[in-house]
DNA sequence: TAAAATTGTTCACTTAAGTTAAGAAATGGG
DNA sequence: CCCATTTCTTAACTTAAGTGAACAATTTTA
């Protein structure tokens, strides 16, 4: 398991046993069962996550209905926005499998980084590739329909819509399930002929 | 104009006049006209942009139709992705008002970060929290409708609606220009009684 | 395993966005 | 100042998403 950690980082910084060492004091591994609620709406957290086997969801309640904007799966990574603005938290982070995360709060992360100054490099450069990632996802976003943002979605992340229920996939391609279900059937008709 | 970007530093570090000097010896500042095209699809570049004055757009060119994805005014910062990617712009900059800018490359950072470490710091807080607020942004997109959208902008952003063409900022809403047009004679239909 | 809860589909109807087109208003450059 | 271009609005029509409801399928759990 530690081993997908190290494997992750070393595509970034190359560390020593020391650094490896230093690391694994954090007791940084956790297994979480489906279901378990890691962030609610309202709390404080300081708390990031690395995804190494499994998947978590951030969602919103509004209007007594969830809205689900993110899934994050193995090799992901998640800082939510209220740990960075020290507020509440507006949405809620759930496990939707029984998963392996790493668990890391903003003190560790301060204390390693100013202890190697390489895991700010790090921190830095994927701070910097998410947000490139982010951009992109988003610009997609407003400039797709939603059949095209599924079929999309299809091409890029087709284990998502295996493992994730419907009804979920629906309001993260920002729409209702009713039309998801619709707009699937669609595609399936024109796919026939 | 450089106590402009000074002041923004100081939000997250504090420099020394070494520091300031070593910045300023860098030449960053550049005025540039309104319809100046800083970056076309396929250009490669490692330039990247902080706006002191004035605003920027990013757009894609899709189907002979501009969509413009988003606007950058004073105090915002932009690394385009194809700069962390090293891959040809899918999308295109420009200049939407008489601008003046900084305009950094990667290798200017790269240097200034391994030379002040400080520097690497606020690159890293820095790109945290445009991760954090882009990732609110997108959420708020996902869980809203155009009018929505058009009522949060109007609230959070009222400067872009006064300084940027309808039709742009129909794109930026994820709807067409007629759209808006009809949204926004819809919301004045409801606010006259 | 049976009952309950969750999840997914279908349908009829409503609402709003996309499309096409025409024309008015504003802006810009010669 | 005028013509050309760009920008914005309006309207009629099309298409697709939202809504509410019923029901089927699946999963959970008692």
């Amino acid at each position: 398991m530690q081993d997908i950690l190290f494997d992750f980082i070393s595509k970034y910084i190359s560390l020593t046993e020391d650094e490896k060492g230093a690391l694994l004091s954090l007791d940084l591994f956790r297994t979480v069962k489906k279901g378990t609620v890691l962030l609610k709406e309202g709390q404080k957290s300081n708390e990031s996550y690395f995804v190494l086997k499994g998947c978590i969801r951030t969602y919103y309640m509004i209007d007594c209905e969830e809205k689900t904007t993110a899934f994050y799966t193995e090799m992901d990574a998640l800082t939510p926005p209220c740990v960075i603005s020290k507020t509440p938290s507006l949405y809620y982070i759930s496990c939707i499998e029984d998963s392996i995360l790493t668990i890391s709060t903003s003190d560790m992360e301060a204390e390693i980084n100013s202890k190697f100054p390489k895991f700010e490099m790090m921190c830095r450069i994927l701070s910097e590739e998410l947000l490139a990632k982010q951009q992109m996802d988003f610009d997609e976003f407003k400039t797709s329909s939603p059949e095209q943002r599924y079929l999309n979605l299809l091409q890029s992340r087709p284990d998502l819509i295996q493992r994730v229920p419907q009804h979920q996939l629906a309001s993260y391609l920002g729409i209702k399930p009713q039309s998801l279900s619709r707009l699937r059937a669609r595609i399936f008709e024109k796919n026939k002929d």
